[in-house]
DNA sequence: TAGATTGTTAATCGATTAACAATC
DNA sequence: TAGATTGTTAATCGATTAACAATC
């Protein structure tokens, strides 16, 4: 019995972003590249690139470098973007409407099949094509489709009321938008969309200089 | 001459992160916390809590631990929250629609003064009291009122006109929402809110067990 | 005072970068 | 073949954790 080697998560949060330089790269007619090439583009080192591509196998070819397109779907496939992907959002709010009208998701095979809302009066609208149903429905809805992406777009007064919902269904991954720490039931994952923590970082870096000054640096 | 040491930003991310806490703290009336205490709430290490904040200065009291309200107020300082923030939102699409919506950031003393956008057809509308002006005025604007922040919130074929547009005046601080890497001018600085990515990202967690599974560990 | 808990130095762990033999 | 470039091991760098003297 082995042991696996977990892959950690700043290897994983760079995976879009190679998928996203070799879907340029092929847009661009470009066949093949090596790391060397790929590291001044994507401003990063050469074998920063060769030991994240490693930890999933050896896509290159000594004295040629990689090909475009097979390392695209290669990426594409260890993201798991290489089946469609049906997801329920939950929270028919502004932030749920912008992602439901994203169009960037589709294109990557991901579909937005019903969003759910406390609010009666909005049961029955559509947006973008996707109908919202009262969130009554929610778990029959999950179950039935065996749905495993939610994405989390409500108050954070209500997370704890939605968590509750789901609990022990198939959903598995939570795209959570609330600013909170999810409590997670066993076996779920959370990806955090935290808006404002993300604002006050901005911000945190443009103070920064000022900040240092006043504290004074430490040695 | 000394030389500052920079704080990393894995320091920074987590900052927001103590606000949260220390803000939930406040509203439960808890007046003094030890960083062993806080870090069974948040599930990180007393000793990375003592770390983080020592990069800023010496907040806490020997067997006391820290004082809730002052450590808030000295982070909420460190993050530039001291003083309100104009923001102006470039995009009046969905995601613009969303955050201008977003109460939260209020709250923090982030106010979006303005919203541009291409199209002529919705210049002078109001979202939540914001109003839409067309992006011929956007550099104008910027300079009467000396904007600093800036939202990005167009599509990503759009991001070239506007950081042309914004070139070389008193904006610092870019909140991009569009899948690109920008290329920043001198002194730029961006934090990047890269959705499709965090999605991708929250698809391979769920998928990594049947990844590394079909490529093997390397051992 | 004794106990608690900080601030800080030292040790450990993990991630990034460099180097190079293998090989296309 | 010779040149290029990978995959991978070793070296370095930086971040996290542990330990403990200082001190409230």
């Amino acid at each position: 019995m082995y042991k696996e080697k977990r892959i950690s998560i700043a290897v994983i949060r760079r995976l879009p972003r190679y998928y996203r330089y070799l879907g340029d790269l092929l847009d661009n007619g470009i066949t093949r590249i090596s790391s060397k090439e790929l590291s001044v583009r994507m401003n990063i080192t050469a074998s920063q690139i060769r030991q994240d591509l490693n930890n999933f196998g050896k896509f290159g070819q000594q004295g040629y470098g990689y090909n475009v397109e097979s390392l695209y779907e290669e990426i594409r496939t260890i993201l798991g973007l290489g089946k469609p992907h049906d997801i329920v959002i939950v929270g028919a709010g502004k932030i749920g409407q912008a992602i439901v009208n994203y169009k960037h998701f589709e294109r990557r095979g991901f579909k937005f099949v019903k969003i759910f809302d406390k609010n009666e009066a909005i049961v029955g609208n559509k947006i973008n094509g996707t109908s919202i149903d009262h969130i009554s429905n929610l778990r029959a809805y999950i179950d039935e489709h065996k749905i495993d992406f939610l994405a989390l777009t409500v108050p954070y007064e209500a997370c704890d009321e939605v968590m509750e919902l789901i609990k022990g269904s198939s959903i598995r991954g939570i795209w959570n938008f609330s600013p909170v720490d999810l409590e997670l039931p066993d076996g779920m994952i959370v990806e955090n969309v935290h808006l404002t923590d993300s604002l006050m970082t901005l911000s945190y870096k443009l103070n920064e200089d000022s900040i240092l000054g006043e504290y004074g640096p430490k040695k």
